[in-house]
DNA sequence: ATTAGCTGTTTAAACGTTTAGATTTGTAAG
DNA sequence: CTTACAAATCTAAACGTTTAAACAGCTAAT
């Protein structure tokens, strides 16, 4: 049996298919009267609206495309439930589709033409299905221009940007002031950076933002104390390792992120040092172990809900037509814990 | 400008659109020479097909409804990936809905009421979609027979299930007693379990598992050894502290999941037992942090991808109307890391 | 009583496909 | 050159909606 239209309605509710359709959407005024014959008409006949019919006649489906470069990474999952937080708001479907791109051309995009395919497909598929906008997540934020064609569609980037497109990202360099600020209150002047790969923008802002507070809190600016990592444990780990090897080794190691300071521990450890006692050390992206770790460690968490939120708010704009309004960089925030130590108990300083 | 249809391109090759439909989809014979008008206007004017219409027409959208309880949750992204991956492969695209569960209704389905609502909305939202059928991703495995109504399309689940529908789950049993074989061959007999809530199939599974395992090795029994969690880290903690003030402390202990594991390792800690030496443990789960802590540990690894893959293979041949095939549990892998210490050097036992 | 202007309702076309069934074209046999 | 048949192509309806435009019925003003 077909199942049950709007035809079928009209024919039980003795109207035409154009007055079901305005009861069904409010589009025109319908006598109460005929209003109730057609709302127990779906009633009883179960009547669910198909989109698929109304979206190819408004030319407008409702669903949105979303991109993820690989949703097992950490940030996907919580920027997709932001997404679907403002799409639950604003009926806006998420077609979801995973390039899985480390575990196809590798980290740093290996494969630079077989990374192209995959994502035009993925691209091609979704523009089939008349999605109303895209929104890409990236696993690192890199430029991507060139590698994405969406025809006319609106697209909006997070951890990824091109030069001709919108994106959200957070603030990089504020959230590693902050975490600098922080360390100042504890009493920290002598402060060590290890950073990520610096083909990252994120590691290049957050290096600045570094920078801007040996500046601003006038501390001891000794180039000895900046470390480039990888991202990667082992590089905390032997980054440290030198760190503590130093003349005058840091009190503090600010770490671009928490796996990092996964090798950091241990070197500190295998050094004899103390952390937060001898040591502190903060991280970046509040990862869930940063909890579970000993001591349990104090990290910038960032704010990737908000930053998927915003992601669709701003495509949605695009979608409507509207001017996006002026962006504002969603924060990271300080998640503190315990592996920061007190330097001279007598300098908890005074900003906040 | 209106996008470029099938129309046009009929009508630039000159021929019908019947015939413009024909060479897209090979339904019919068509003469090389006008294939080839087709193909190349189609070519020129950069035409992309419409799935919209192809769906209303077809009464098939290959798009499937994923409903997740929980993106965040450290199990539903892997799944997720095996779900795209096969929906790669085989045309069929992911509408996904995220449930947000525990952050509305709460751990345990609170609400219940409000559980229902949430659910049957994203449902009804879907179907209007017209997805084909729909995969269910939960955080536990629970029973949610007469919770979620999907009228007359097919459905699967994972991480839960109903009286009526097909759901995959991994072998819990099993892997436990797999678990178990692997301490038994690294000389071990006393061995504990702490298990997480009993009201969740995957412990009550579990712990047969071990039963079996105690069984079969003609291990000495002692309900002493049995500890009922609730998966945080806390019992874990609470539950190793007690075993180890016991008069006869066991010399491994086997958690049910990598978070209660955080806790042991504290409790160990504190109480001057040593891991591995003294005392090993093997987590289940295989968490990223699992190999971030020190020890670094042993633990069952879930077969996350398999059971997303697997679902919506299932799920495809309930499409198709094909019966399904006997279904085969895909099976726990232990990771073998440093958790785990040989009891006597000597017993290095037979079995594989 | 006619007209004008509402309000509510219907008619019919359109969105971009697929697909029976009809029609045309081409080919081979008589 | 017909005829028969197969192959290629076309016609037209259908999928379930929305919506412009036409229309009907009523009220109020002239």
């Amino acid at each position: 049996m077909r199942k049950t239209s709007i035809k079928d309605i009209a024919l039980k509710a003795n109207v035409s298919i154009a007055t079901v359709s305005y009861v069904l959407n409010g589009t025109r005024n319908v006598r109460p009267e005929t209003h109730k014959r057609v709302t127990d008409a779906i009633e009883e006949l179960n009547y669910k609206p198909n989109d698929i019919a109304k979206s190819l006649k408004r030319n407008r489906t409702n669903t949105i495309g979303v991109i993820a470069e690989d949703v097992t990474v950490f940030n996907a999952p919580e920027i997709i439930d932001g997404i679907n937080d403002f799409g639950d708001r604003h009926d806006l479907h998420i077609l979801l589709v995973n390039l899985r791109l480390d575990k196809r051309v590798g980290h740093n995009f290996g494969d630079l033409e077989a990374y192209r395919n995959y994502a035009s497909n993925a691209v091609s598929e979704l523009l089939s299905k008349q999605v109303d906008g895209f929104i890409y997540i990236g696993v690192h934020t890199r430029d991507l221009t060139g590698l994405i064609d969406v025809e006319d569609k609106p697209i909006v980037y997070t951890y990824g940007y091109t030069q001709n497109d919108i994106s959200i990202q957070y603030n990089d360099e504020q959230a590693s002031y902050k975490a600098m600020s922080y360390l100042v209150r504890k009493g920290h002047s002598r402060i060590a950076i290890i950073s990520g790969l610096m083909d990252s923008i994120p590691s290049r802002q957050r290096l600045n933002g570094y920078y801007r507070a040996v500046t601003d809190f006038e501390l001891p600016f000794d180039p000895l104390l900046i470390k480039m990592g990888d991202w990667e444990r082992e590089s905390g780990y032997r980054l440290t390792a030198e760190l503590l090897a130093l003349p005058e080794p840091p009190t503090a190691i600010l770490s671009m992120n928490d796996v990092m300071v996964v090798g950091v521990l241990q070197a500190a450890d295998e050094c004899g040092v103390s952390i937060p006692g001898e040591l502190s050390v903060i991280g970046f992206d509040n990862r869930e172990f940063s909890d579970y770790l000993r001591p349990r460690i104090t990290t910038m968490g960032l704010p990737l809900h908000q930053m998927g939120y915003q992601a669709i708010e701003t495509l949605y704009h695009l979608i409507n037509g509207n001017k996006v309004q002026k962006l504002v960089m969603p924060e990271c925030c300080l998640i503190e814990r315990d592996s920061v130590g007190v330097l001279n108990s007598d300098v908890e300083q005074k900003q906040e």
